[in-house]
DNA sequence: TCTTGTATTAAACATTTGTTTAAAACAAAA
DNA sequence: TTTTGTTTTAAACAAATGTTTAATACAAGA
């Protein structure tokens, strides 16, 4: 059947997913890979070609995960002040329950930025979706509602104080030793704490 | 001379930074490190033994060149939003003159937690320098000046709010295709900006 | 100059790793 | 049942990689 070879890629996606977050890309062996799947080694290259593709389709998941539900909400009607509430509490609930999403991004594109770079460059619907939140920006600004700032710097930030707790957990379980479970919960808390924090600082 | 002897040291730990911030752990190769830094390869076992230890010994100096300032600042006499922006002004200026230090420090304690986590377990002095600042917090919620806040979150905004943009760089500069240049005037720009915006933020 | 300890080199070694191969197992169609 | 195409397996291969070795060059002290 045709499911069965559904099923064997599925649970080659999950092991490869779970290995490469852990260890990245250098560090996984594909032979760490058949073992976390359970298979043997040469189905990997048999249903996958490659070391290369098989990351490659793994990274292109984790991105459109992450970057599918941020542009709904950056495209849909709200206030500024409510999509700020609502990308603080996408991109934290999507990483809450996939926690590894951000490092395996964040230590893949530091050392190969072309992977990304080409999903964005030329793809004019962002850069659409970009002007027109600027505009409502720039629109508040001038009510006198909200201070001054770029969108890029303001997602600058969002991102920051979203998605860096969760590639700096190691670091702060470390110096603050705090308990996986007390980290959920912080995280949990900061959904609105991170965006009272924001717009207090934007209004003017 | 002993002189000589340092200074190989001195190429190979340069050699080593280099490529150890630009491939990450494992994908940074002895044959590498050899090439870049113009010696023969075995001179590096001869001289740091193993690669693991070179890393630790690269890890250690990008740790200390890092938290050495910072606790620094900590531990100063002036007011809390005063050591806010000392901390953001800091932690910037660092990176802006070392930008691959976060990504090596990141990448690695991601996969080998225990690296950064020894550094800071049992080190009661740190713990005092917190504990010290945590007070300092509460007096001036008490004051009215500021909202409550525990010190572990406001450290982590800040850390986010400084480090998160080196990390991303390769994304935002992909996303927003900024150029290099502008990038470190972006950074520079925001040594201010994060303070005020961390202040305005915390300001009752 | 001879000796002795250190620095440097080219080559080799043992493992690991991505990938391929060739044979076997299997399933479905004829 | 035989055939045909697909899936699975164990083994092998070639390249890469951390480390060691054994020989040589070098510098300083006797």
């Amino acid at each position: 059947m045709d499911n069965q070879r559904a099923e064997t890629e599925n649970k080659i996606i999950e092991a490869a997913m779970k290995v490469f977050t852990k260890k990245g890309y250098k560090g996984a062996t594909m032979r760490d890979i058949a073992a976390e799947a359970e298979i043997n080694l040469a189905m990997l290259n048999y249903y996958f070609r490659s070391k290369d593709n098989l990351f490659d389709i793994i990274f292109e998941r984790a991105f459109k995960q992450i970057y599918g539900k941020l542009f709904e909400v950056l495209a849909n009607n709200s206030s500024i002040f409510d999509k700020i509430r609502g990308l603080v509490n996408e991109i934290i609930e999507i990483l809450l329950n996939n926690p590894e999403l951000a490092s395996l991004i964040f230590a893949e594109v530091s050392i190969n930025p072309e992977r990304l770079s080409d999903k964005f460059k030329g793809n004019s619907e962002v850069e659409k979706i970009f002007n027109r939140f600027q505009k409502q920006i720039d629109k508040e600004v001038k009510l006198g509602i909200m201070k001054p700032i770029s969108f890029m710097e303001l997602y600058m930030n969002i991102d920051a104080l979203c998605v860096f707790p969760f590639l700096a957990k190691p670091m702060f379980t470390g110096i603050f030793n705090l308990s996986e479970m007390n980290y959920g919960g912080l995280m949990e808390r900061r959904k609105s704490t991170i965006a009272d924090f924001i717009i207090a600082g934007l209004q003017a």
